[in-house]
DNA sequence: AGAGCTTTAGCAAACGATTGCCAAAAACCG
DNA sequence: CGGTTTTTGGCAATCGTTTGCTAAAGCTCT
């Protein structure tokens, strides 16, 4: 490396912990124990230190820190391929959640992908696999792979958010899905409603799956067959949620036996449902009910207001921080608890009782 | 140090690269040298130490290299406090734009905050100073500070999205507010609207005022006077746009001499507005035209369909990431120039001709 | 004042990579 | 085969902080 000390200044980042401990005229070690474990210091000196530090401007080197100690403060956070996956409009909220309690306890925030390209998924591992992250909370239901490596096989704690992988051993924090669309379908069941549209997610899917089971469920409970139910979509991701009840639309004008009510698995389907059968003249609740799920706030304002079921997932980010947080602490592989948030339904006027005619 | 070399094995990350040196037979150094820069290593060595790296699973470490060559390869964007600004709906389209060009340029994206609070500005400033971060890009008109600290003050190469920030010698990607505002403006006028209802963002805004403007300079260059618009709202944050519609649709039922146009600076508000004035008995757009602001997707399914002023948002993102890129190559503060990228108005049914008899 | 205590200085070894340097080895060429 | 070029090996310093250690210093108390 080339001596360069003929040069005027150096263009560095900034003061160094050896500059605070030259200026409060004590050693580079007690500074460092000031600022890290200030128990372990005089009070005097301490107030010191900081005063220097204060006013230097002094910020210690997060890398130099993180490769000495061998931990970073950064956890990152591992979205689905598609950005809109069922709770489309609640990702803003759910990020909120999770960065301000991750703030709370002295880490930030890493948005690991938002695609999950080839590339993505090697960014992630880059990021759990090179030291960068200390934590990571996946919202999705496959774990990133690439190459040799995979996310199941690092170190790393994490923990599950809207998806339940306690069977892969990872806590996961999730609402009843099921039984919320359970009691929204009873309830339809019990004004009267005997023939039902869902309106899928993508086959497969965890959340698709959970709900649709809820229906099944609640029609079995009154005694209702599997038949009473039409399945409409379920082909598309729900990246095109409004796409999905454009779609969903169509399909509803082709079924000669027309259901009275409609459950949809996201909010944006229902929107975009209800907007394209009540140009083709049905009329909402009165034709035809609609519940849907995500609890997004638009939905108190479309026409007519729609009934949601709502999740709290500013707390379930809480949650799922504060599981992050146990794992990081006490890093014991194993104990996979699955963590339930109630989600509740919001009753607008979107439903009500069927039609006596149908 | 405690020598703990009788510790049965240490808990450690992962492979080393001395260790990949040691499988491919070859020198620390030249491993060093193969993986940063292809070129200067012979092609047989370089894919045998390639080979002993995937069959590792290796991945460098990256706060060592950090460390080292002094720079990281993550990128933070700073959000101002509430999440809503403005352009709520199309947040997740705005990271998702940056995000992918960082990924192509090989950084990582980071989410300094989402509240603006003390201890949020301390974290922004904690990553810019503590070397974490290699560049920002800064949603938000003023810039965080904290202590002595300013983000102002730091060498760390900003740009700044949707806000105009040149004057502050920040690079700025925008879209034409004023002009796109004062053309739906004169169309509204062109279908003989006269009298108009102005739904205001939070006072001092740079998005409000480029909007209002556009208004203002519609009207003028119509010969019209400045009274013909009435400006609702402005004590509430972008944050509660849903509330701002309603408080607006309260204020416009007290209004005497009724404007038969509507213009909303956000989708949130202008949505809501209409709910609330539907529900009161004037229709849209017989009684009243309406137009607004953002291209959230939603506006296409409300009823009516909404009209809104489309940003390209991703495309913005896209542009920021190259800009801080070349900020980041060529560190010269100094020439911030001001990007304009046009917004368009989507025409849909929510608006028409001002009724004759008004 | 000396014993017993807490606090600090100073030293040095990490953490895991990058990089300049020089010498050694290998490859290439006529 | 000698000479030239390309490629490696090894060494050592460096990035900025943490941390264990020992010894020195400061303090309190009898």
């Amino acid at each position: 490396m080339k001596n360069n000390k003929d040069l005027p200044v150096e263009e560095h980042s900034g003061p160094l912990m050896a500059d605070v401990a030259r200026l409060a005229g004590v050693a580079i070690s007690t500074v460092s124990r000031a600022l890290a474990n200030p128990g372990r210091v005089n009070e005097k000196t301490r107030a010191k230190i900081d005063a220097a530090a204060k006013h230097l401007g002094y910020t210690p080197n997060a890398m130099a820190r993180g490769l000495r100690v061998g931990k970073s403060n950064v956890v990152m956070i591992v979205l689905p391929g598609s950005l809109y996956y069922g709770v489309s409009q609640v990702i803003p909220q759910v990020l909120q959640g999770i960065n301000r309690s991750l703030s709370q306890n002295g880490y930030h925030l890493m948005i690991a992908n938002l695609d999950r390209d080839e590339t993505s998924e090697r960014h992630i591992l880059d990021l759990a696999f090179g030291g960068t992250v200390r934590g990571a909370i996946i919202l999705s239901s496959d774990l990133p792979v690439d190459g040799g490596r995979s996310l199941k096989d690092s170190a790393l704690p994490i923990v599950s958010l809207l998806f339940d992988m306690s069977h892969a051993a990872l806590p996961s924090v999730v609402t009843n899905d099921r039984q919320s669309v359970r009691e929204a379908t009873s309830e339809l069941i019990a004004l009267g409603h005997k023939r039902f549209l869902y309106l899928a997610g993508p086959v497969g899917n965890y959340h698709d799956n959970e709900r649709y089971l809820g229906v099944l469920e609640a029609l079995a409970a009154a005694g209702l067959s599997e038949k009473a139910v039409v399945r409409s979509g379920g082909t598309l991701d729900y990246q095109h949620g409004f796409q999905i009840g454009v779609a969903a639309a169509a399909e509803f004008a082709d079924l000669t036996q027309k259901p009275t009510a409609v459950i949809a698995t996201s909010d944006d389907m229902a929107i975009s449902f209800m907007s394209c059968v009540q140009r083709t003249g049905w009329k909402i609740p009165e034709d035809l009910s609609i519940v849907s799920f995500d609890g997004a706030p638009v939905c108190e304002y479309s026409s007519p207001p729609l009934s949601t079921i709502e999740q709290p997932v500013e707390e379930m980010g809480q949650l799922a921080v504060s599981l992050l947080m146990e794992r990081i602490d006490a890093p014991e592989r194993g104990a996979a608890a699955r963590h339930v948030i109630s989600s509740k339904l919001i009753r607008r006027e979107s439903f009500g009782p069927a039609r006596p005619s149908s």
